[in-house]
DNA sequence: CTTGAACCTACAGCCGCTGTAGACCCTATA
DNA sequence: TATAGGGTCTACAGCGGCTGTAGGTTCAAG
């Protein structure tokens, strides 16, 4: 029987994730010692060591609650399960892809600043003037 | 003398985005109309352009509240300015290096997995077994 | 003068936690 | 068996950066 702090320490969890986990019903209530305390079994410490492996692949709650849902279903195709993976890859990509042009940016406005007073600096310039930006960007965030 | 959502289209921000920049004093409090409503100028226009373009750079409201410190004082050296364009640039370049290895990961777990069923699943399978996953992630996010 | 779009304030909610306060429990040692 | 102190409990607020809603007021065109 596991105390949620032993299970903060196996996975790498702050205990209040783990209650919130709980709470938004991603980990199951677990059982109680007559005090009130949380008692985990090993089910549960694979659980959410899933949960946080997941989370590392950047996965969000929802997806890994499809995931969960998923691998209750054993004889099921695996094609959902891909699709969510795949999806997730999509939106990495989609990331990386954006701050790259990010990157190259900023890369661009460090270069071409030379001037030492902040009233030339070309920093401001290119952040005051949108024309003076080579890269048409997406949404902020990212 | 503009309203706000004259300036929302001129700048493609949110009406409720530039009085939430005005409540964290992002924005300065503006003029109002008899009747109450903002009204605002060229230089007011001018800050928000700067603060939505410096955002799609992926600036973080504090960073952009330094550099508009930074830019009311143009005697000054534009280190500062650099310094904090420079910070940016590695906080993208962490980002983009840490989504390249879990898109790695990820590419590498979907390519693995050919089985039809849940039961057999690749994915599922590195999810559930850290052990089975080459990269060992930072922190969960970006 | 009327209409209806735009504006106002105040507040709740999003994601995924994290931190706090104040009380309670559990276990090891004296 | 008493006590100390670390772990745990609930409940709630806060982070960043907005976004959405409700219910009311104002502005400008016709």
């Amino acid at each position: 029987m596991l105390s949620i702090g032993i299970m903060a320490k196996r996975t790498g969890t702050k205990v209040q994730t783990i209650r919130y986990y709980e709470q938004i019903g991603l980990m199951p209530e677990p059982g109680r010692t007559e005090g009130g305390q949380r008692r985990y079994g090993g089910v549960e410490l694979d659980r959410l060591a899933f949960i946080r492996h997941a989370r590392e692949l950047g996965f969000s709650l929802e997806a890994i609650r499809e995931l969960l849902d998923l691998s209750d279903s054993p004889e099921r195709s695996c094609a959902q399960v891909d699709a969510v993976a795949q999806r997730q890859l999509k939106e990495v990509e989609a990331r990386i892809a954006r701050l790259e042009a990010l990157r190259i940016e900023l890369q661009r406005m460090l270069s071409e600043c030379n001037a030492d007073r902040v009233a030339d600096c070309r920093i401001l310039q290119v952040l005051r003037d949108h024309e003076e930006c080579l890269a048409d960007h997406g949404k902020p965030g990212n």
